[in-house]
DNA sequence: CTGTTAGCGCTTTCAA
DNA sequence: TTGAAAGCGCTAACAG
């Protein structure tokens, strides 16, 4: 196991000669060194790669332990194009919902070796697009997107970057939900489940329950709410109690004080409203406590539902009847999808549905 | 303006030429042999350092506009040894307080040109050190850290590593709450408020209203909320109404449903008890929707009152007491003075009181 | 004010 | 299975 030791190397030794620009952290040179290889093999044997004695590999992650090695991101990301980061962008972190999402993408992320970049859309495409335009070339790994709403300079963007990408949220090629861009994307890796099923799951579930005039409340008009109505549309169509009056949307983002608001339109317009659908479920929230303030028992003269089960929602008086969404999962899987991806890997289910849970408590 | 062309410019000129290695993306020699200076004069320009001809950089950014010159951030770090990323270290997400906190934080450094990478310590020392082991070596340009409480090996880390930091949401050396650290950090730049203090006035506050067996009720038992439980307790002690039964502390993260849980602790302990300070407003929330579900009249029979002013607290029944922090100026002060760390400049106030102001509504 | 030189620390490529 | 050479794209450190 002689080694030849190259000039560079000889110059690194010596602490007094090393270059004015070194960073003083440990490198791969001076594990190579130590272990009598060379850096390339060091390079290999600490990324796994298959084809190094593993008697050596043994020997190099020791020293490498020992010396307190870390690789360096830049050169790294530098040297092979891309780096460690995965993007990840979402809408709003002031909605639970995405916060759960973010967090499960975390766990798995950070245990492949992997960080998320957290990027926040505030619902809107440009801004979308911004980040793109800023993010990008970090040369993320990978990339996790809410939904397919994008501008076209951002699909752009995307396809030219040929970066491996999953959308969460929501399925693609939904039939019964139209999407703008629907063939482009019927292909797209995909984690989510029906908006659309689960809007009209709910309000199946208030027909049952004998109420007739059933409303749709929403704020932040995005596509997943969007499709939320079109599931409630259609169930009451189905039974021929659609009416556009049952349609009260705002475009203001959802908050309780919005709830509130939205309750008072809706009973002003519709006097006669028996139950009413949420978007989500803090606008719920903030229904139920006007209702409480105005004396209106909920559900017997009104039943109110909401949507993704978000904390407080078991608290309310009533408690909230809603849908439960599986954020955990959907990031959980999203992120899991994404290494087999940036991996090369096949991906079994590249459109993968999971499902939603109908929630029945005391609101409806 | 002749120009001398390197050997390798002639080389990248030529599209067939180019490195097998080459990433295909515009690099900053191809700016500058475009206009017909060196790669160095480029650089410069484009980051706006001085000392380089207005009307060349003038030139030089219209050449890397149109031919859509981006830089490239791992080049970048690797060559300066600093990226354009700054850490910012948080508890948690889902509380709302340091979402607000991260949004103004993004707004300010993004103006910038820097990125912001979150990491959730989840109240945990050693999530901390981890997180600071596995991000320091992408050499952050700075660093946003919330609060004081650090692990030993945390502290070393951030020590050796020498890159400017700031401490959010308590400030450095309190005479009133001694902190463990103290000496260590009285010169540690930091913008917050006293979270003591703003425990001791709103504890005023219900004194002032006549309220003598006032307890405290908190989860998530971290630094800042003990300070504020310090507060609460020098007031009462103060009037001689301090009892040790009179503090309801649970470890448990804070949420509606402990709330909840903690009330009815409290009034077990304590049937006498006529006011209840809740170390944060989802608690107290949740506290008083299960006051209205026991039919205890708030403020007469008890007064409730939080802290934060989070979402919802206007909406309850009734509005909530409590103290509004100003997170989003603290994000953006922070950030401000990071940058002008990261600038070398110096930093007027280095330890940045940004107050807080109690809210008075129905609760109280 | 501008340019030259020499890396930053790693990995691709190719040769052994 | 290992190594040498050659960069990745940029900027620090001098010169001029």
């Amino acid at each position: 196991m002689a080694s030849k030791i190259s000039p560079t190397d000889l110059l690194r030794s010596t602490d007094k000669n090393r270059s004015p620009r070194a960073s003083g952290r440990v490198t791969l040179s001076d594990v190579a060194q130590s272990v009598g290889v060379s850096a390339m093999t060091v390079s290999r044997a600490l990324r796994g790669e298959r084809r190094v004695d593993p008697k050596l590999v043994a020997q190099i992650q020791a020293a490498a332990q020992r010396m307190g090695y870390v690789p360096d991101p830049a050169a790294r990301a530098l040297a092979s194009q891309k780096s460690s980061q995965v993007l990840v962008l979402v809408p709003l972190l002031s909605n639970t919902l995405f916060v759960d999402l973010i967090e499960s993408i975390h766990r798995v992320l950070f245990a492949a070796g992997y960080h998320a970049l957290i990027g926040v859309t505030h619902y809107d495409r440009s801004e979308e697009e911004q980040l793109l335009h800023t993010y990008l070339p970090l040369r993320p790994a990978g990339l996790l997107l809410t939904g397919f709403d994008h501008s076209p300079a951002a699909r752009e963007l995307l396809a030219s970057s040929k970066i491996p990408c999953v959308h969460m949220m929501e399925l693609s090629a939904e039939t019964d939900a139209p999407h703008p861009a629907q063939e482009a994307m019927s292909s797209t890796p995909c984690v989510g489940f029906s908006q659309t099923q689960a809007g009209a799951a709910i309000t199946r579930h208030l027909l049952e329950r004998g109420h007739r005039r059933i409303g749709f409340c929403a704020g932040q008009l995005d596509a997943r709410v969007m499709q939320r109505a079109a599931g409630w549309r259609a169930e009451l169509e189905q039974q021929g109690l659609y009416e556009p009056s049952l349609e009260i949307l705002s475009p203001q983002p959802t908050s309780m004080a919005l709830g509130a608001e939205l309750l008072a339109q809706a009973l002003q317009r519709r006097p006669d409203m028996d139950a009413l659908f949420f978007c989500n479920d803090d606008i719920a929230q903030g229904a139920l406590l006007e209702a409480l303030r105005r004396g209106i028992p909920v559900p017997e003269r009104l039943a109110i539902v909401g949507f993704n089960d978000l904390p407080g929602s078991d608290q309310m008086l009533p408690p909230l009847t809603t849908v439960r969404t599986p954020r955990g999962a959907i990031g959980a899987e999203s992120a899991q999808m994404l290494l087999s991806l940036m991996q090369g890997k096949p991906v079994a289910q590249p459109r993968l549905d999971l499902g939603y849970t109908l929630v029945v408590r005391q609101s409806s």
